[in-house]
DNA sequence: ATGATTTCTTGATTTTTGTCAAGTGAAAAA
DNA sequence: TTTTTCACTTGACAAAAATCAAGAAATCAT
């Protein structure tokens, strides 16, 4: 038990969490750096042609990622509470992007500008290495994503994100899910009968 | 046309394209810190279940990234000439891995060891910005290839890697690409006949 | 509440892909 | 060279998943 309690806002908890180890003072002083923000209902983030330059902080609500292609709509993610979302090789890199990010529901983010962002290495002296340990993570993520292509029938990715995000398949329309799962709505409808 | 000719190694060459620009001295710095070390075919950069503690630059040579589960192999990638080839997840965070790195043919790799890879801060200030972009580059081509399992084909990804790297086809078993692909043996087979 | 829209389910069918098995050809080892 | 192993192809069939179309259920807007 720690005698002294300290007082975390959610989003310095879940930058704790995500970023590692920092300092009270550091992260509350990186925190401080976010915007409060209200999405409503099926407003965007980030519209495919633009460049992205901020990176969110989901508090509440659910955000998809996706993108167009000539003959059918491809949901890359559905980023939930608790979750960073942004593009982020836009975001770093400043080249104009092919993906959407669209509220399906009203949201809370917390959000930074590039700008502000670059500026965290100055409030944080560690911020170049956390970082580089945050995309890092963000690499593995996708590389298990992958491998869950590679290795998974439609029914056992279902399985696992079942497992893994059982929240987004009360919230979030199947067809989404669906498509973020690489298989057909008909299809995820049957899996789910089961 | 540039006066004064600046003679580079491969390795130097790749590292500066890689990683972005870096004078000529921290180049030959870093590059220093790679070791020359040849292949025989079949044997092991990495082995499952170990910790990944080298990251190695393919100078000639393939080597096949792969993860045995209970009734198949999975290959996740072939790394040939000219790129970078580790287990990022298991270098940066030091867990074990489940990926096995083996060469498929006699290779020439620069390897450099976890320990000399955290000295290249000291010899190049800038590194921590370019080791970033350099992570960043890896998550997009990962979020790249599953945006190629939602939105494509098993032909349309076939094509797609024949056209970006179409010197794997003749030097490596079919059988591992269909498996990176994420189709059967056969199917590749059937898809090339055309 | 009512109607309109969107989402989801279900069945019938087609297409795609996987599996199994046999056979051919090529490469490596003896 | 001969043998053995490995890689690849092919056909027949099975399984998985997509597509199309219709209807049911849920949600949204008025």
């Amino acid at each position: 038990m720690c005698p002294i309690q300290i007082k975390m806002t959610e989003l310095e908890i879940y930058i704790a969490s995500y970023f590692g180890i920092i300092n009270q003072n550091e992260l509350s002083k990186i925190a401080s750096l976010f915007v409060k923000t209200d999405l409503a209902k099926a407003d965007f983030l980030l519209q495919s042609g633009n460049h992205c330059d901020v990176l969110g902080f989901v508090q509440s609500g659910f955000l998809r990622m996706y993108s167009e292609t000539e003959d059918k709509e491809i949901t890359q993610w559905i980023s939930t509470k608790g979750s960073f979302v942004t593009d982020l090789s836009s975001f770093i890199f400043g080249n104009t992007t092919k993906w959407n990010i669209q509220a399906l529901s009203n949201s809370e983010l917390y959000i930074i500008s590039k700008l502000d962002y670059e500026n965290i290495k100055n409030v944080a002296p560690k911020w170049a290495e956390l970082e580089k340990l945050f995309i890092t993570k963000c690499f593995t993520a996708m590389e298990n994503r992958i491998f869950s292509f590679l290795s998974l029938s439609a029914e056992e990715r279902y399985n696992l994100l079942y497992e893994q995000n059982r929240e987004i398949f009360n919230q979030v329309p199947l067809q989404y899910l669906a498509s973020m799962l690489g298989m057909s709505a008909e299809t995820l409808s049957r899996i789910r009968k089961k």
